[in-house]
DNA sequence: AAACAAACTATACACTATTGTCGTTTATAT
DNA sequence: ATATAAACGACAATAGTGTATAGTTTGTTT
């Protein structure tokens, strides 16, 4: 099934391939995934793979875009109604995300984060960078608006703010990875940061 | 020099052949260490290294024990005088040790709990696991040595927020580690942490 | 001083795993 | 039917592992 192809087809068949691939990502993680895995995964051969991608890194970064757009709906809030309890839901749902760690990309992230050329050379990949500053900008947006609209009163800068959030929330992911959500009390963890937050922000709608 | 060998000279080649790994893992890291890079830099042959060591993972964990014995220090406060003080100056030295990321084992440590065969049978390293558990029991043991004293009134769980400290420091340590520091600015986020652990547990000694 | 043996060197080897290439095959649009 | 390009899969190349062997060095023992 294969000749004078559409564009179409293509972008179609690159995106089962890169589904294929995200399956075996999150069953084995990235180090311990070879080429091979992905071929069978996704049922093709070594040739057509390597036709639609260079490597397996390159895969990875096809992979880690495709699953960012859907993941990029997460943090945006509601034109309506006060943010707080917005951002507080967002906490909130923290936890079911980081509880549901074997079923997502985050070990093998991390993993690619590390061990990956990416650690050597930076520079090839932008992408990293992009999304670090895209999540924390996003963060940093809400908390800026909180507090043009009046209604958070921040202790110290946003932007920073932002960062520890997303350095806390990391961390957290990252010790539950390892050792268990029984372990970390991801929970429990989680409300402190609500705590620490309303001290930092000061949301006028708390009681 | 070796005939009918001394336990001593054993030893004492033992802890040459982990220095020099320890200088490897930590330019290389982990996955990207092989055997010939240790005995490059050890200066040593292949036979003579195995005849110390199994496989690299078994000279990992030696390197790791090692480093422990020297790290563990790191935590404990003095009997003296007010905590808050001793707690926040381990906060802020903590930006030190952050920085200057790439000349400890963290990178490498990293890699091996992710992407060695720890992550598939947890069960074989306990060693994690009582790290973990070591470090937040020193930060709670802190915490609740400031509350029975009546210096500190916790608004949370002293555990919850010890493990919450802990979530914040691995993941402002491994964003820093993929970005740099200049990206994540680690003295703002510390101080944002400062912050928060003011209002977690209103230490007495603020004005 | 001669014999000994432990520790080491240097190198070779058999294996395994994986990569990326490249010539060939195959299905279909025209 | 044939030109086209996707898909196939054999292949050489690379890199590492752990074992094995022969030979060397050097303290210790007698």
């Amino acid at each position: 099934m294969a000749p004078k192809v559409s564009e179409e087809y293509k972008k179609e068949r690159e995106r089962e391939l890169i589904e294929a691939a995200k399956k075996v990502f999150i069953e084995k993680g990235f180090v311990r995934t070879s080429m091979q895995d992905i071929m069978d995964k996704a049922g093709i051969s070594r040739g057509a793979l390597y036709s639609y991608f260079n490597n397996i890194e390159h895969v990875f970064i096809e992979v880690l875009k495709f699953d960012d757009q859907k993941d990029i709906q997460r943090f945006v809030p509601s034109d309506e109604g006060p943010l707080w309890p917005q951002l507080k839901n967002w906490v909130e749902e923290q936890q079911i995300y980081i509880e549901a760690i074997d079923q997502t990309l985050l070990y093998a992230k991390a993993e690619f984060f590390l061990s990956s050329n990416y650690a050597s050379n930076k520079d090839n990949f932008p992408y990293i960078f992009e999304r670090y500053n895209r999540t924390t900008e996003a963060i940093e947006e809400v908390l800026n608006e909180g507090t043009s609209i009046g209604e958070f009163s921040p202790q110290q800068s946003t932007r920073s703010i932002a960062r520890y959030i997303l350095s806390f929330i990391n961390g957290l992911m990252l010790d539950t990875f390892q050792l268990g959500h029984e372990q970390t009390n991801v929970k429990d963890q989680l409300s402190i940061l609500l705590f620490s937050l309303e001290k930092l922000i000061n949301p006028k709608s708390i009681k």
